[in-house]
DNA sequence: GGCTGAAGATAAGCCACGTTATCATAACCG
DNA sequence: CGGTTATGATAACGTGGCTTATCTTCAGCC
């Protein structure tokens, strides 16, 4: 087994992990006929039911186009309903359906299982360390992005 | 701005901060006409010429395929040479070509720019915890990933 | 009121990634 | 030696992400 050379750089290491959780969420996701992407949509509107389908984008940090395509499956499978604004008719107000319920159970159970497993015989002071290099990490990369993204318009 | 609820989940919080850093190298390889998936190839190939593609699609933790397609692109562009092994007729051997020397240059520029950017202000000692705790994680969530493959083959 | 610009949704087209199926070739083994 | 299995690469197809363009509808303003 040919393993990653040494990751001693913590970029490296940080996608690493994270594309393992993501690639056993999907798993995990499609053994119940879903997909990842899928679960996002639904744990959102169960937080924030009603939302359309630019405001569902932007909690989610990914373009409309995909959320509309995401939701074009959910709904054609009953779990997501799509109902007209009564105020704005350019607009869709998205609510969930009983036939979600399952699927968010799932979820939860999934999540709960995948915290569990990852941090298994962490000691608690590591772990706070870890979500307090992360949240710093993250402060200073979207304000890297940002002067980035003025620099460019300018 | 409608920001994401609290980051109270470990899990949640790496996913963000990875999908971050994707989206900036992502932003960064494209203004140089290129791919972050491209530059990983490159990146590798550097580290090992002469590679199989199913060797670098392990090194990479991806699919066969999706390495076959990205060396579609690249040997397209000159920066990758596929040579016939001389002793199995099965499998191409990669090699880098002059052509890649500028984008290497470029991909070592752009991982130091987003090390700084990402651990500016870090102290050494949380950078350390938070490289320790993702490094048990990935342990812990190798080692759940290959129960789960047991298990389901059994 | 009518024009102009902003905003929500979608289409088109690209890239990346996965699963499953095929094909050619190697490798093994009776 | 010949048949079976394993392996490297690829094709086909689906999902999901992006950018850019289009369409409709709303909102503001003269």
């Amino acid at each position: 087994m040919p393993n990653s050379p040494p990751p001693d750089d913590l970029l490296i290491l940080l996608t690493d992990v994270a594309r393992l959780v993501r690639t056993l969420a999907d798993r995990r996701a499609r053994a119940h006929g879903m997909t990842r992407a899928q679960w996002m949509i639904l744990a959102r509107l169960r937080r924030h039911d009603g939302l359309t389908q630019r405001e569902l984008a932007e909690l989610l940090e990914v373009e409309p186009i995909t959320v509309g395509r995401l939701v074009d499956r959910l709904a054609a499978r009953g779990m997501i309903e799509r109902r007209a604004d009564p105020a704005d008719r350019r607009c869709w107000r998205l609510h969930l359906r009983p036939e979600a319920a399952l699927a968010l159970a799932e979820i939860d159970a999934a999540r709960r299982a995948f915290d569990a497993a990852a941090t298994r015989g962490l000691p608690e002071a590591q772990r706070a360390a870890a979500m307090a290099a992360l949240l710093a990490m993250k402060t200073n990369l979207l304000a890297g992005a940002e002067s980035d993204a003025a620099g460019a318009a300018a």
